[in-house]
DNA sequence: AACTATTTATAAGA
DNA sequence: TTCTTATAAATAGTT
């Protein structure tokens, strides 16, 4: 119905295939509006472009399309809800799944429910956690390092001292050994004990 | 188009209107295929008559209408579907939230993608691994409290033998001079440096 | 988006 | 319903 006839099968030419979707498109819709009120029938009409934009048609009220599918629902016998309902069910049981196991995973690493873990789940528990944790860990384990190598130089200078220490008094013995005629004059106070006890014991 | 032109309204003769309704159900049913193959389009479409007997077209099989319905419904933001269905899409939704939040929980537990976080979201993060690791860091706090104990014992007791060694070389000294006629009986390495430089900058 | 020559749909009649 | 047919409507190609 045009200037010339044309053939039903897919129009090739990009642009002539929209001009003529957007004219037929127009064209369907009116069609359902007469049918709608010239014979009292009830349309839902649903049409989508090739570049995905939709426009649809409904007679009466929103509550009416669900009406006729519902309607068309019962009538071709096809599961068209169903199917969707099986799908949505399905959707919510494994989320939740992901969810139960997502929950408990966080309980973990927040210390808890660990009792009934096993060794090997502890272990993988106590791995997750050193891993998120090694930004904090790596600043204490240096500050650590730094501590004890302090203490340990600490240490060797003091058994140092303590050597040398040892060494002068016994020297200052023989000094006041060879010399009775000189008065004392190292207030007693001074004397050194050479090492304190039980330092070790306190790590 | 037709012998006469019509009004666009209800028909009232019954026979009338069945035809009329005959004849455009056909033709809408015919434009509705030819826009599918001519177009690309995609078409869902149900009619009803008065009487209450349907008919359908769909472009495609079967699971296409199901797409279309679900292009409606996510473009129209119409609620098509019964309550259990909407029920059962924000049971998906919500679960999903529940779900999305976790995982974000876990990642950041885990360390990750804390990059955007701002500081009281880092406080509260900060918090909650706190928390969690607790019976760790409460291993790893005594036992530093215990290294720094024995690390400022040492320290004291390092700076009480300085004092002394200090004291001490300075009476040997006197004694020294006292007795210039006694020969050297101190080897120079024993000779002791008071106390080691920049030690604490270790820490 | 408008025009218009044609095709197509269909109202009325049988 | 279906067929026919005159006529209204839709629209293909064009501007």
């Amino acid at each position: 119905m045009g200037r010339g006839k044309i053939e039903i099968k897919r129009i090739e030419n990009s642009s002539n295939r929209q001009v003529t979707y957007s004219k037929r498109k127009n064209g369907i819709i009116k069609k359902a509006k007469e049918i709608t009120v010239l014979c009292d029938a009830k349309v839902s009409l649903i049409i989508i472009a090739s570049s995905g934009k939709m426009v649809e048609y409904c007679s009466g009220p929103q509550e009416t399309r669900m009406k006729i599918l519902d309607k068309y629902h019962s009538q071709s016998g096809k599961r068209l809800w169903d199917a969707k309902h099986e799908n949505l069910c399905n959707e919510v049981d494994r989320v939740k799944k992901d969810n139960d196991g997502m929950q408990i995973e966080l309980r973990h690493l927040k210390g808890e429910d660990i009792t009934s873990l096993n060794h090997v789940d502890l272990m993988a528990l106590e791995e997750a956690i050193e891993n998120g944790l090694a930004s904090i860990r790596d600043r204490m384990s240096k500050y650590m390092d730094a501590v004890r190598e302090n203490n340990r130089a600490l240490e060797d200078e003091n058994k140092r001292l303590a050597y040398q220490m040892h060494k002068m008094m016994k020297y200052e013995e023989n000094l006041r050994d060879m010399n009775y005629n000189n008065n004392n004059q190292i207030p007693f106070a001074l004397r050194v004990q050479p090492n304190q006890p039980n330092l070790h014991d306190r790590m």
